[in-house]
Order: structure tokens, then sequence, then C-alpha cells
DNA sequence: GGCAATTAAATCGTATGCGATACAGTTGCA
DNA sequence: TGCAACTGTATCGCATACGATTTAATTGCC
């Protein structure tokens, strides 16, 4: 944030921007999933929905929208898209009818197995060790939490 | 990253990964743009590019890219959308035909001063201390050039 | 000089994100 | 009990992202 660096001082040239350090890290990230996932035929997205269910199955729409932070209109067509290859299963509440619960298939929780692989490349590619991993995390968990309005 | 709440100890737990942290915090920090370049009429990767070309005019397409770390097929038409909103021109190079330069507009540059306003009130949004930021910032820029490689 | 290799944008196809709206199903309350 | 308000998904429209391909222009090298 030196002056030298930011004649006019007013902090609007591109390095000075935490957005765009999230922004470009963010991308950054998701490069480096994306051979991992290749090999999975997962997209990022797909991996983070798989993630919820791997953690509980049967989960509501809602809920996994919750839990990512995504809304139906992103949602939908992912889960359809998972359906289609085979590694979830959409299937409407009965006492509910308006719900809509999410289930993996045997080859959906097969698949599990195989991404285990992938966290501890990850931690390689970034070169951090296992501390700063944590530190980074939260701080980015507190920022999200005080971006959204506590 | 304690096992009582990774019972399989495979990290696989969504709340364990630094993916998701830095996917959330990024559309977080998207999200509280969007109130504040609404006024401005802009999304936010065109917010991008006017920062670039703010601090730079008249950079080709290439460049602009390599800033951002897009390339043609996202800048291409997002820059189409600039230039009929009438915020930037693009010309070809007179030295070498398969250059685009871009070069902002009167009202392009005039609306450098109305963006002065956003930096101050994300930081406040974001409820870091301006050190904080910094460091956050930094280690964010570590961890993008060594995904991508060192 | 002439053509193969390279380069810069543009284009195409697929998959998100997300605001706005639609719509079926459920609930709460007069 | 009837229906207005609310909920949970789905749909639509628009704007990114990005791998792969195309096209036009330039360069390097025999």
């Amino acid at each position: 944030m030196s002056a030298s660096r930011d004649p006019k001082g007013d902090h609007l040239r591109l390095e000075d921007q935490l957005c765009f350090a999230l922004y470009a890290a963010s991308r950054a990230m998701t490069a480096a999933y994306a051979p991992l996932l290749d090999a999975l035929e997962l997209t990022y997205p797909q991996y983070l929905v798989l993630l919820v269910l791997w953690d509980h199955d049967g989960e509501r729409v809602s809920h996994i929208g919750d839990r990512l932070q995504l809304d139906s209109a992103t949602l939908t067509p992912l889960l359809k898209r998972l359906e289609a290859r085979g590694l979830v299963e959409r299937r409407r509440s009965a006492e509910d009818e308006r719900v809509v619960e999410v289930f993996l298939t045997a080859e959906g929780k097969r698949l599990r197995r195989r991404a285990t692989e992938i966290p501890p490349c990850i931690l390689e590619k970034s070169g951090l060790t296992l501390p700063e991993l944590i530190e980074l995390r939260s701080t980015l968990q507190d920022l999200t939490r005080r971006l959204r309005g506590d």
C-alpha cells in the first residue's frame, strides 16, 4: 500500500486489491484440482456437492445449498448432470412433495475412495505446511462470515 | 483437522478444505462488491478489466489477460460488452494487425473517480485492519504463485 | 522470396453463478 | 374450512470461465 506505488493514493491498483488476490487464488486452486478431478470426470462444484453427500447421504437440495452457499438455479442443473452420470439419484420426499432428496448411488459411494488421493496432492501443490493451511483456512472462514454480515 | 471431527481421517470433510474456504470467500467478496458495482452498472470482472486500464490505458487483450489470468475466450465478449456500454474502444494495432488494443473512452475515464469510493467500503465490510488485509493479500499471492507452479 | 511454425484474437461448446420469476405443495390463521 | 402467505425447486436470462479449435497475421529460416 506504499504511496510510491499508488501515486493517486486511492487504492485502485489491481495488485492492492484483496478481492483480486482472492479471485486469483480461488481460480488457481480450481485449476490445481482440475487434473485430479478430470481423472474422476468431475468438475470442481460437482466435487463439492459430493463432499457434502459423502459426509451425509440423502440431503435435500436446500441443505446442500446451505452448505455450499449455492441456490437451486445452480444446483438443480448440476445435480441433474450428476444424476445423468449415475452418481446420484434425486427423489421427491414422501412427507413433503416440494422437497427433493439427493442420494448417492453405489457408484457415487465408490468414487469416495478414489477421491481420498486428492487432499494430499493439493496440500503438496499448495506448498503450505498443515498449520499454515489451517490458519489461512480459518482466516478465510472468518472473512467470509464478516462479508456476509456476521 | 482434529480426528474427532474427521472419523475416517482422510480429510474429505467440506469444512477441512482450503479450496472451499477460498471458493466461498471469493464468492462472498464478489457478493459484497455487487451493490457497489451495480451503482456503476459494472460486473465484477468488468471492474477488474477497468482497474487494469485505469492503471495503464491502451493495453492489448493479451496483456489484460496476463494481468487477470483470463484468456481471450473470456475477455473478448466481456470487452465487447464494455465497448457496447461506451466505456472502452477496441482498435486493431497498426504495426501488428493481429493485436487488439483497448482504450478507455472519456466516460470510461470518468468512471474512475466514482470507483474510488469502493475500496474503503470493502475494507469496512471485510472487518479487517489494513495490516491484516495486507498480510492476507500477501499470503494469497504467494499461494497463487505456488499453485501455478512457481 | 516462400512457406512452415508461431502468435493474437475470436469462436464454439459446456458448466457454472446468480437475480428474477414461476409454480406446486404446505401452513397458519381468520 | 378456505385461502393468503410461505417454502422448496425449477426455469429463464445473462455474464463469466475455460478447453479446444479456427483464422488471420507475422516471423524465422532454408
